[in-house]
DNA sequence: GTCTATAAGTAGATAGAC
DNA sequence: GTCTATCTACTTATAGAC
């Protein structure tokens, strides 16, 4: 039988990621021990460390994986058009993005603690290039004059703060469709920036 | 010699809150050991427990103090004036009560995992509390014609999240003043809801 | 109120059989 | 590649001396 399409990885390696992603988001890091990790893909404990050097690792790489994608995505699409329009188009692409791993954004978001101090630099920098492009975006609209903020640093930070909690009350079965949802903060967003 | 006005308490039942507060924002309330908090507070393990029953209602307890002072000061000032004149004393408040107890905030929105059922309840019914009267300034302005906003839950949680974001960011030793800080944000949020 | 000592259990990680 | 067994260290919480 073809494997189904989308489906996930039968191999232990990924399904040991899946699962320390959907614990450590429910548990938090710390609270959860490889013993349960292991017990979630049905292998004993021991057998993990065929695929991680640590459970430190291990938490990294959910990390590193989470920003490899948001910023390969981002490159995909070329920010193309005004100010405005590329404006739009993070707004949403953050939304969709975000509302389609919580798990990953939840760790993380919340995680960052427990990342050893090197692993630490290294994921921050990757959420700084993703930053960066907002505020290139932002800088571009003023300098055009077709947004008017008092800091685009700080606008940054608020718009990203602003759409990533939507994560923390969005639920698909809810009265809202990701679409209006989109559609309700990019006009919070619009005018928040708006000359 | 007397006290020194705004000095903390010398009595060890303060000092323990005192402690696993930072400790909790710092490491994460999973990662932090009664023993590494005894040590901070300069006593032995067994200790703590004059001071709690255990290591669950120790989080329960500072963050429900944390949501009962947000509740009381709002209680204080009453929300007087014209929704617009209300969303502005809101937004400065909020951020100011925020940068003022970083590690409070932290744990308050990091560790709601944490809680036991029951405790984690009770924390989100005065979370609600103080969302709900975000969301009847918004509807008032709304309905004087004073605001727009589709969705007057959503914009209360966005506005929240916004603003809430400063404490990951602030540094009372950074460029901006608080209060050059509030009225960024408050430019920002006026916008966002403006009719 | 604080101490020392300890109970009873769990943690991350490794060794070696298969 | 997975298992069982184990090492060492640490965990929360309690008991009883002072």
């Amino acid at each position: 039988m073809a494997r189904t399409a989308g489906s996930h990885s039968q191999t232990t390696g990924p399904r040991v990621q899946e699962a320390a992603l959907r614990l450590f988001a429910r548990h938090g890091f710390a609270a959860v021990s490889m013993r349960q990790i292991a017990a979630e893909v049905g292998v004993q404990a021991g057998a993990l460390y065929n695929y991680t050097p640590d459970k430190q690792t291990l938490l990294f790489d959910l990390m590193r994986g989470h920003m490899d994608a948001l910023l390969a995505e981002r490159a995909q699409r070329g920010g193309q058009g005004s100010p405005a329009q590329r404006l739009e188009e993070f707004t949403r692409f953050h939304i969709r993005f975000h509302l389609d791993r919580p798990d990953a954004v939840f760790v993380s978001y919340m995680e960052l603690r427990n990342l050893s101090p090197e692993n630490f630099e290294r994921i921050e920098a990757l959420r700084r290039r993703y930053e960066d492009e907002l505020e290139g975006i932002l800088r571009d609209g003023v300098a055009s004059g077709a947004f008017s903020v008092a800091d685009s640093k700080i606008a940054t930070l608020a718009v990203i703060a602003m759409l990533t909690g939507v994560t923390t009350w969005y639920r698909a079965a809810g009265r809202l469709s990701a679409d209006e949802v989109e559609t309700i903060y990019w006009t919070m967003v619009r005018k928040a920036v708006a000359a």
